[in-house]
DNA sequence: CCAAAAGTGTTATATATACACCCATGG
DNA sequence: CCATGGGTGTATATATAACACTTTTGG
């Protein structure tokens, strides 16, 4: 990249991060991954992982590795949220911050990683103060995800390959905070042609066993695409 | 505001832009308001109105900033679209944009500073060739208008004061790109109980002449924040 | 044999869609 | 008096919501 030509030289150049609301599903509860910041300011305070975007990387890119430095992970579902640049928001300096959702797989991370990084899972419910403006990043981003989850199947993201009908429902009641009835939602699911249905049952939730589904990647994929209208 | 403290010293800095795609409706199309760049690189070609984010501003306040310098407007319907970060979007130095969508009424302008710009409406549909990553934008917000519509009232943002029932209809005609039953819209729309009924007909495209409308403010507050689902 | 979760259909209601004619007016 | 756009209702199809009992099996 060439250096800013005359046009652009008397501009203000800005600190820019990036954020990560990192999402995860234990089977009964949405939960977010907090890490214990280490930088001043508020070191030791709760906060979402973060970095700052640097020269020769998009932010796009600068998102991915920021999740990767936390988790390990690669190839993860992962949306730009929101650019948050209120001029007072960092109390150190003036950063504007670009956040992203990621969902992920509740039990598929590096271990090592999230210690060095002192992470947390956090129910939705249940957030510790945080720093910054990090509360209404979250906040923003649950209603994003819920909006998201109801034109597009991401939810499968935060699942077990394998899963079955109601860790599905669980998932979904989670999202949206309510409840379903079960008979429906089968229905309805089932209708969108998404599942494939295993001869495999799982076992530990129940002495029957409920059988286990995985989803179908082109139909997935298709309505991901298309979007969907789900409930 | 403070300088960086030591914490974030040695990270980059990045010259940060704003980019407004400014909608209107001329009653048959969906238009948005192109500029001829004034800058180096590209100088003269179409663009979008942006400009730098300033060191002691806001993003959002520069957007503000940036459609008040064009339209002269001021308390418009804005909302966030997405930050382009991409490392070469721009050709002449690392830029970051925050592109902006607005809704403005079309006839609401200041002139002088619109011919300064040599700003002109485009038909979305014959949109010409643009700078950078400027079409992307310009779908992508026409893409986010199209979903906002549906669950809040903001279409009246584009509309005269005073509306008749066929302007309505031709505007979500426009941004669906579809067309609408009469009378099953007319149905839906006033179910809503979000129109005022004036005593008075506008009497320019039709002999009989068609009531006016305007949009009970209380109504209409209200359900942009609640949502509401309208096609 | 019993506790606990799995699995499964039908009916009622609400919403969405399709469709065509008369009205009022200015020229 | 006629051409033009304005205004209006009903019937059908589809989608959603409400609702309860039987099955399986490990202990």
């Amino acid at each position: 990249m060439p250096p800013a030509i005359t046009a652009y030289k008397n501009h203000d150049r800005h600190l820019l991060a990036v954020d990560c609301i990192i999402f995860g599903f234990d089977g009964k509860e949405l939960k977010a991954l907090l890490i214990k910041r280490a930088l001043e300011p508020a070191v030791g305070q709760w906060s979402l992982m973060g970095g700052f975007v640097q020269q020769n990387e998009s932010v796009d890119a600068a998102a991915t590795r920021i999740l990767n430095q936390l988790t390990g992970l690669q190839d993860i579902y992962m949306e730009q949220l929101h650019c948050f640049g209120n001029v007072e928001r960092d109390a150190a300096a003036r950063v504007v911050s670009i956040a992203y959702f990621a969902l992920i797989k509740i039990d598929d991370y590096n271990e090592a990683l999230m210690n060095e990084h002192h992470a947390k899972w956090f129910s939705l419910n249940k957030i510790p103060a945080l720093v910054f403006d990090h509360r209404q990043m979250i906040k923003l981003s649950r209603e994003r995800l819920q909006e998201k989850v109801t034109s597009h199947p991401i939810g499968f993201e935060l699942l077990p390959y394998k899963f079955t009908l109601q860790q599905l429902q669980a998932l979904y009641e989670a999202v949206y905070n309510t409840r379903f009835d079960k008979r429906n939602f089968t229905k309805k699911i089932l209708a969108l042609d998404l599942l494939h249905k295993l001869d495999e049952k799982e076992k530990e939730s129940s002495r029957k066993g409920a059988f286990l589904f995985v989803f179908d990647k082109k139909k997935y994929e298709q309505l991901n695409k298309e979007g969907l209208k789900f409930l």
